[in-house]
DNA sequence: TCACATTTGGAACGAACATTCCAAAATAAA
DNA sequence: TTTATTTTGGAATGTTCGTTCCAAATGTGA
């Protein structure tokens, strides 16, 4: 019917997620794009419509991403406290590839954008949401299995957590040093212990 | 011998901060800047030479008047580990402020430049030496009290502090529910208790 | 092979960008 | 009052911005 798509869309948005991660959201130009992306402009307002739609795309594509590295924390635990700790170890070498570290795309799209745009801010609340579920569950199991103490509720625990990871990946931004981020993890873990 | 400047240093910068904070470097124009301040174009380069300069002028002066608040933390506390407790919990009427909360200046500013500006990760990193100072200073006090434990190096707990400190502000972008800030706040504590 | 629907390339759009320039205004010392 | 020095106002700089437009290219179903 119809001319087909040369390019692959996935491979798209993971060169725009780079350059957005890179620069933001607000220092990538739609030149930028075109260069990273290899797409004639054309081709990306065909396809995505705006450079902040485009944006969002890359969003819930990074989500997908970030979500199988959790799961691979996930996997690799024997237990729920072993998975909370994997979840903050496993950006370790992430954070530690000094001079290639970008920070936390979440992070960077949150400060410049979670209270600008409502499109970005659902999508924020939604991954917060998903973040602190699996922090809940988490919890909960470990408590029900005695792993994790029932000091204070898997809900309290949850937002703990949370709030000390984005802290974490906020610190890795600075800080490289694997035995400073280590332990911040083993500090931050002591409590649920 | 000259012309007299027509403006007030401080109350520019303040202006310029409020703009920089609630739109972000990049998202931040000259023109706006004109605006917030009352300047002309020709009196901010003749007085801050660059954008980029302006920006370095406002995070310093956003740190005198950080600092000040932090010290109003500490005066008011009785031991060093409520001056701790006070360090977290004197934002949150700041963070609960629904609407007009713009999440945190050092945070935004680390996210969007820490990684590309030298001057501005310059001052970042002196920025985090001094919040590390001050919780490790603080830390070292209450050991030798036995206000706080001794199970790790004020260093290590340092470090912990930093980290969970800035995940607080981060949490505080979107959630400004006080009930949790403060669970938040209490499980962070519990770990030098 | 034709007709149709979509993608692609590349130029073009006006608006907004950071910065510069210069003459006019202002003031303090001479 | 004159001279020297700085600030100010406002226009103008050239560049880059996000987005649009349209003709040419392409591939599929008829």
């Amino acid at each position: 019917m119809a001319r087909l798509q040369e390019y692959n869309k996935e491979e798209v948005l993971k060169a725009a997620t780079e350059v957005y991660w890179a620069k933001g959201y607000h220092g990538t130009s739609m030149q930028d794009l075109v260069e990273a992306t290899g797409l004639n402009r054309s081709s990306i307002y065909n396809s995505f419509d705006s450079k902040l739609n485009l944006y969002l795309q890359t969003l819930k594509f990074y989500q997908k991403e970030s979500g199988s590295l959790f799961q691979k924390a996930l996997l690799k635990a024997n237990n729920p406290l072993e998975a909370v700790q994997f979840i903050f170890e496993i950006f370790l070498p992430i954070i530690a590839n000094e001079g290639l570290n970008k920070g936390c795309y979440v992070m960077s799209c949150k400060t410049e954008l979670g209270k600008q745009e409502g499109k970005i801010q659902d999508w924020l609340l939604n991954n917060q949401e998903n973040s602190i579920n699996i922090f809940r569950d988490l919890v909960l199991e470990g408590q029900k299995l005695g792993n994790i103490n029932t000091k204070q509720s898997a809900d309290s625990y949850a937002y703990y957590l949370f709030s000390a990871f984005q802290g974490f990946r906020m610190t890795g931004i600075l800080i490289n040093d694997k035995l400073v981020l280590k332990e911040i993890i083993k500090n931050t873990i002591e409590v649920i212990k």
